[in-house]
Formats: C-alpha cells, sequence, structure tokens
DNA sequence: AATCAGTTTGACCGATCGATCAAATCGCAC
DNA sequence: GTGCGATTTGATCGATCGGTCAAACTGATT
C-alpha cells in the first residue's frame, strides 16, 4: 500500500467515525440539541480537530442525513422485482423491520428531521416523488387485475411505513409494550411475522 | 370577583401560557435543544420574568410531560366501553387520529422524550401497565369468543398507536405523500375511513 | 399617603456553545 | 537530518446558555 493510499485511508476512517458519531449524537439530540463538543468526543477527536474535517455542525447535519436517504432511496419502496404484491409486500416489510431493529438510531435522526416540520430535507425530497408514484401505480395495477383488495395507494405506503418505523422510533416503547428489559434482544421474527400478517390481511392476501 | 380570585386567575393565565409555550419549544427541539429564553418569548414573557414561574427548565419539562401523559392516561387504551370490538377499535382510532391532527405538538414531544429513551418517562409508566394488560386481556377474551381473528394483543395496540402516532409525528412528510401545501389541511374523513378499514380487516372484522 | 406582598426588570454570574487561530507536532520523501 | 505538507493542540474569540439577584415597579389594603 503506498502512502498516499494510506492518508486516504486514515482521512476516511476519521470520516466515517465523525459520521457514526453525528448519527448517534443528532438522533438523540437533535441538531439544535446536539454540541460538536460531544460530536468530536463520541469520534475520539479534539473540538478544534473535529472542525479541521469539517465545516459547520449544520452542514455535517445536512450530510449525515443526505448520507442516509441516498442509502434508502431505492430500498424502501416497493420494488416491481415480483409480481406478486404477497412477495413484494412481505420482502418489504421484513427488510424494513429488520434495518429499524439494527439501526434505531439512523431512523431515530430521520423521524427527528422530520417532525421538526424537515427543513432540510424537503429540499431534496421532492426526487422521491417518483418511487412514492411507481409504488402507487404498482398496487393500482394489483387492485384493478383483481389481485388485492381495494386500499388507498399513498396510505397503504405511509401506514406501512408508520409502522415498521416505529420500531425504531419507539424503541423504549416497545420494550415497555413487550415488558423487556433495555439488554434483551427484540424478537425480531415475532414483529416481522405479525406485521406482516397484518399488512396482507388488510389488502386481502391472508389466507388463515 | 374579588381582588384574591383575579390574581389567581392571572398567575394561572401566565402558567397556560408558558405550558403551551413549553409543548411548542420541546416538541421541535427537545430538552437539549429547547432554550429558556425561547420558551419565555413564545410565552411573551421576560427570561428572569419565567424563571419566577418556573424553577428549571428540567422541571418545566418534567410537568410539561406528565401533564400530557396525565391527559392521555386513559383515553388512549382501548376501553370496554361497548363489548363489541368493532365499535371499541373504530372508536379508539377516530380519537387517536383526531387527537393527532388537532394537537400534533403534543404527540411530538411526547415521541421526542421516547427516542431518547424515554428518561423520565420510564419513571412514571408502570402505572400504564394497567392500562395494557386490561386491553390485552379484552382482546383476548374476543379471540376466545371467535369474534376476531388471532392477532397478538401487545403488537396490535402497537400497531394501532404506530400508525395513529404516524399523523403527527410525521406530519411534514404526510403532507409531502399526500401533496399538501403546508396551509392545506389533511383529510381527517379519508385518513380515519383507511386507518380503521385497515385494522378491521386485520382482525377479520372488515366485510368489505 | 403609607404600606406591603406580588411582580417585573436590567445587570450579571459561570459555563458552554460553535468556531478560529497560530504554534507545535507528526509522518514521510529526499 | 532536513524539509515539507498534513494534522493536532491549547488558547481564545464573541455569543448564548441556564439561572440569580437586588432594585424598581405595581396595585390593592389600610
Amino acid at each position: 500500500m503506498t502512502a498516499n493510499a494510506k492518508l486516504l485511508d486514515r482521512r476516511q476512517k476519521i470520516h466515517l467515525a465523525i459520521r457514526d458519531a453525528a448519527i448517534e449524537e443528532f438522533a438523540s439530540k437533535g441538531l439544535d440539541g446536539a454540541s460538536t463538543q460531544a460530536i468530536a468526543r463520541r469520534a475520539g477527536l479534539s473540538k478544534p480537530q473535529l472542525h479541521y474535517y469539517i465545516s459547520t455542525k449544520e452542514e455535517l447535519y445536512e450530510k449525515t442525513l443526505l448520507f442516509i436517504i441516498n442509502e434508502w432511496s431505492d430500498q424502501f419502496f416497493l420494488s416491481s422485482v415480483s409480481d406478486d404484491p404477497k412477495t413484494v409486500i412481505s420482502e418489504y416489510i421484513a427488510t424494513k423491520i429488520r434495518h429499524a431493529l439494527a439501526q434505531p438510531q439512523v431512523c431515530r435522526l430521520f423521524a427527528n428531521e422530520v417532525a421538526r416540520g424537515a427543513p432540510i430535507l424537503r429540499r431534496h425530497w421532492s426526487a422521491s416523488r417518483e418511487g412514492v408514484e411507481r409504488a402507487a401505480e404498482l398496487m393500482r395495477g394489483w387492485i384493478e387485475a383483481g389481485k388485492i383488495k381495494a386500499v388507498d395507494p399513498y396510505l397503504f405506503q405511509m401506514e406501512m411505513w408508520a409502522v415498521t418505523q416505529h420500531f425504531a422510533d419507539y424503541e423504549a416503547q416497545v420494550r415497555f409494550m413487550l415488558d423487556l428489559d433495555d439488554d434483551q434482544p427484540i424478537d425480531e421474527e415475532r414483529i416481522i411475522t405479525d406485521v406482516t400478517a397484518l399488512f396482507l390481511r388488510a389488502c386481502g392476501l391472508d389466507n388463515s
């Protein structure tokens, strides 16, 4: 490995640590509540050192947010890899719930931004319009073909999002409802099974 | 009206203004992000004046939070005023959605606290255990009597909470999904109808 | 008019905020 | 080991943070 590559590698590692620290801090405190001091500490840096790698807190926040939604962009829309509504819906829900349980902080950061009125996000989410409409079109096709019961395609997408996201955003409450301690894992399969059944039944796809 | 009563009335008004201001500020910025300066301004007070009526920011936060959950305590559990599951579920959802759309900031403040890991709330929500268990028992009764399909009583409660709460916590995203401007009202009836149908179908109560 | 509890105000406290700077330090090529 | 670009550091900036205080003000009672 050349010296130059080593440098790049080092920098990348630090930027990764900063991103992780930013996600943690912004997710639990929000943009205004987060402090650069705390982000630096989480990343194992001093405050001036952090500012050597980033310019401002606001920019770090925006970049972190954009990184997240770019990672999500195609993953979390109903995708027509299969033509079978049952398969498409089941896989969407399973993927989304696994992500929510594995990366709750990422979900919470997103939730926090939306709760603030999405001042940063709304400048970028026009790009998501297409995904929403494509999914709605897909569902309308299923309805016309008699494959699923009539549902509001937009509200149905939102409802799936709401329930799956809930297991990250409200993790503390989920643990309370399921009578779990902070160190006990949440039963992923139990939740995926139940939520999947909920939405399949809601559009007449469950035979139980 | 006596002079003494006038004084009490005045104080009460100010305390109400502070509570409203606190809800707004804490809901959009969180505990750490909120500033007493901003809360005072929202309430039409100076900062020292605010501290004449409250002691610390943390205490104001806790009191505001407790006021909210006390207001909710019995309202937002499945209550057995009727024996008919369809009625009980429909009314719960309608009430919850109307509240979410009318008082989104209140919902968001609660959401923010839970997202932080509920450090304050968890000291008080053992009182909610009973409500959760009572609702679960109610649903188990329905299932045994063959009135509804088998569902997980705890997850079913959470899912209803998740979807209804979503319309407050994610209001900005809801507006995006439904292609609404900030000044356009959200169609309450459309949402209540759809969400109700979702959950009634999920437990086999919808005949459409 | 004098009194006095209740309230409001401006000045101010130490601490921390986000951010900057010059100086010190580092790693590596030569 | 000298030089040089990349990085790290301690000191420090002005602003704001949560909170306090004595002094001024208010309005009703006497």
